[in-house]
DNA sequence: GGAATTGAGATAGCACTGCTATGTATAGTG
DNA sequence: CACTATACATAGCAGTGCTATCTCAATTCC
């Protein structure tokens, strides 16, 4: 058998996608591969191509969505929990939203990678908690419930990385939506209103100040 | 002064952008020239180039979808009529996912046409609509429920044509989650189940069969 | 240890992309 | 009718992703 591939040359290339995004630039075969030190043929003998590339680029967000998702600590409060990784979750991609937007970029590679499955199971894990709290109603779906309160959150996300809204909707709009979703399913409206609150709290990024 | 600019053309390399992205292709200059019946530098002088024929393509989008918003009748329940412009809007987004894409696709040109305003005032005219009719609370900001209502249906939608969720979604999700920021708003659980139901009913779009 | 083999990675050229410098002819004005 | 200013045509630019070809190094066999 011949050499092997060289798994540091994967890698930097997919190190080098990511710079050339959070660098608002659009990551293209030569320049990657210049960057990352090697030819245009690496691309295709470690992914098949640039989708190929997108997808890995795509995995590697999404796990480390899912690592700060697992880093989050249960507290006593599920309520409070799923809406803390909601925050994780806006966070994250708004940490950067070229990255964010490649993320759900399927038009690009057609496929999801596993890893997004991993990070959708944790907030219905968070739900099911709620309800085995009772907080949420027992006859709430979690999945559907996930599915809510992930469509919301999402689409505020992808609005506000638009600049179809602006930065200060997130922390205007999703609180209030949250918790008139978890009313919905079955939590009690000042329960509900408190739990938020203290989820919400766990958000860190700098803000926008009103008088900015 | 000499020759003027042919209006025709314009129109021209609007609709075969249109048909590309229809048709599923990515709209290319040359292409588009071709089937314009004109050469590449008529999108030069008509849109400066092409993120230019893109913002001339959303600002069309954003018509129809306009047009389609002021088709609507305002019945005797305005939170129904709240609810059929969400229909509206998303069986619009859905005939033509790639347009749709297209809207919310600022990277490309930078610049939001002023028709997609216009779009908005609809939705918040209805909101208003329902506060004066007493259904919604008094002290309900018109603007920032109308924001939570779009990026409600706005999120489904994207998590829909990305095929992160399937094409079921949308009925499953959105009139429960309507529902759900209606009643945070004021209204009655019962009267607004009834009214999301309602308006939800203008649907005519064919939705995948269970036994599809 | 030396030789054969097989695949990783380099080079060059393909068709395509949007864009621009240059030409040409045509419509409007004196 | 002559002039001019501009819509549109042509050709060539640098960039894109991809592939055919070549080289050469790493692994396995003897």
């Amino acid at each position: 058998m011949p050499r092997v591939a060289d798994p540091d040359v994967r890698s930097r290339l997919i190190d080098a996608a990511m710079a050339a995004l959070a660098a608002g630039e659009e990551p293209s075969l030569r320049p990657l591969a210049a960057a990352a030190g090697t030819s245009t043929m690496a691309v295709y003998t470690h992914f098949g191509g640039m989708p190929g590339l997108w997808l890995a680029v795509r995995e590697r967000a999404f796990d480390a969505l899912a690592e700060r998702l697992r880093q989050l600590d249960e507290t006593d409060d599920p309520v409070a929990d799923l809406v803390a990784s909601g925050v994780a979750y806006a966070e994250q991609s708004l940490a950067d939203p070229a990255l964010f937007h490649a993320l759900f970029e399927v038009r690009r590679t057609d496929t999801q990678p596993a890893s997004a499955v991993m990070t959708f199971a944790v907030l219905v894990g968070a739900v099911e908690r709620a309800v085995a709290a009772g907080r949420l109603a027992s006859r709430c779906d979690p999945i559907a419930t996930a599915i809510r309160l992930w469509a919301m959150t999402h689409g505020v996300l992808v609005l506000v990385s638009t600049q179809a809204l602006p930065d200060t909707a997130l922390d205007d709009h999703l609180p209030p939506m949250y918790t008139a979703q978890l009313v919905a399913q079955g939590d009690g409206p000042r329960r509900a209103a408190k739990s938020v609150r203290a989820g919400w709290s766990t958000r860190t990024t700098d803000r926008p100040s009103p008088d900015g």
